[in-house]
DNA sequence: GCCAACGTTGGC
DNA sequence: GCCAACGTTGGC
C-alpha cells in the first residue's frame, strides 16, 4: 500500500464536509496540476492519504482511502486532468500542525515543507508512521 | 524552444 | 494583506 497527503482549503472543502458526503465519498475535482494529477494517477484502490487543511488552518486532520482510481475530471474542459474517488476513514485524534511537522527532525525532507504549493503527494511508509504516532492513532 | 509577464497557491 | 515560490501562457 503506497501512502499519500491530499490538500484542501477547509473553507471549500473540509473534513467534516467530506465526512457528511455520501458514502463518505467524494471526486476530488479541481486538481490543476500536472505534478499533482501525475502523483493521483499513481494512485491505487485502497492506498491511504492524509487530509490535509491548507491555509487558515494548516493542520492534517483526517485519513482517506482511494476508491476508484483516476479518472478523467470532467470539470477540467482541456481534458489534461485527473481525478480520483476519496473516502473519509478516521479524523485524527490529534490532528498534527504544519508547525509540529516543521519541528520534527525526521519529517524535515517531506514534500509538504519542502514544496509547499503541491496539493497532491506521496508520503513515505515511515513518515506516515512517525505521523500517526504524533496524531495519537495505532 | 526561450523567457518575460502574469496568475495562483499557501505560509506568514 | 503581503509576498515568495512556482506553474502557465504567449510572443518572438
Amino acid at each position: 500500500m503506497n501512502y499519500w497527503l491530499v490538500k484542501s482549503e477547509p473553507d471549500v472543502w473540509s473534513w467534516s464536509d467530506q465526512c457528511k458526503a455520501k458514502g463518505r465519498t467524494t471526486a476530488w475535482e479541481g486538481v490543476r496540476n500536472a505534478q499533482a494529477c501525475n502523483n493521483m494517477k499513481l494512485m491505487r484502490k485502497g492506498d491511504r492519504a492524509f487530509f490535509y487543511h491548507s491555509n487558515k488552518d494548516r493542520q492534517i486532520v483526517g485519513v482517506v482511502e482511494v476508491v476508484k482510481e483516476a479518472y478523467p475530471d470532467p470539470t477540467d474542459e482541456t481534458g489534461r486532468f485527473v481525478m480520483v474517488d476519496l473516502r473519509a476513514l478516521e479524523a485524527l485524534k490529534a490532528p498534527v500542525t504544519l508547525a509540529e511537522i516543521k519541528a520534527a527532525p525526521r519529517l524535515s525532507e517531506m514534500a509538504l515543507v519542502r514544496q509547499s504549493r503541491l496539493s497532491v503527494m506521496p508520503i513515505d511508509p515511515s513518515a506516515w508512521k512517525t505521523i500517526m504516532k504524533m496524531a495519537e492513532m495505532k
